[in-house]
DNA sequence: CGACTGATTCGACAAGCGTCGATGTACTGG
DNA sequence: CCAGTACATCGACGCTTGTCGAATCAGTCG
């Protein structure tokens, strides 16, 4: 698979409590965060993304779940935008290949959302 | 200002710990969701929403924020989409119109990109 | 090797989207 | 009533994106 991604993070960045509520998006900032607001823009994908957080184990061969209506095709190219936002890694294992959700990603778009930042208390 | 916008959400729908992780989205939610995700899918959008935020009392008239790099009616076009999805509420005051958030709705997204859902054990 | 299945890539096309300048609407103040 | 400011709408343009069928790549099993 490709191994030329977003990198969004780096590996052990520490997840930020952000500025929504704090302070304005930088430009860049800005353009980074969108790009993964858009991998979930588009209902195929988002089912996707769902199919395979919700599967067992946490990932999901695409003959799982490539059942969304549209062309296999069509699927292959949404997984892709999903793993060049950052959002999934594919891994091939014999016949299949298996994806799985990036939990760090996700939660930096979930922390950029939280307008109540601090959780406890 | 319309009031014709999207209707997410009940009035006073109760927040739900959301499928990502437990269930797949149906067709109809995944529609839903997309839309919301789309509006801030654009660097430009996520600039002004997070400038509304991060504002003083949480509201920002359009003159206040408008300096985001594209002209003025690209602006008013932006904040049109942000108040069509739900994240935005606008209110003439005089000259001026101001815009807020609308918790409910940016907390529903943040709701489903909670991956470990159970947030206090 | 050769046939078969799973998955990605390619090329093409229509629809959608972001952007602009020009114009229109709402409100204020002289 | 008229000039000026704040914001929205309109119409047009080019680029992006979702979709497909066809072709290609990867791996398995006779």
């Amino acid at each position: 698979m490709s191994n030329l991604e977003l990198s969004v993070l780096e590996p052990d960045a520490t997840p930020f409590c952000p500025p929504l509520t704090s302070a304005e998006l930088s430009e860049q900032d800005a353009v980074t965060m969108a790009a993964m607001f858009k991998a979930l823009s588009d209902p195929v994908r988002l089912r996707l993304f769902s199919k395979i957080a919700a599967h067992e184990d946490g990932e999901a061969c695409v003959c799982d779940i490539q059942d969304v209506g549209v062309s296999q095709p069509t699927v292959s190219h949404h997984l892709k935008k999903l793993r060049e936002a950052g959002l999934l890694t594919g891994e091939r294992r014999g016949t299949w290949v298996y994806y799985r959700v990036e939990p760090r990603v996700v939660a930096e778009m979930a922390a950029l959302l939280d307008l109540n930042c601090r959780a406890g208390t």
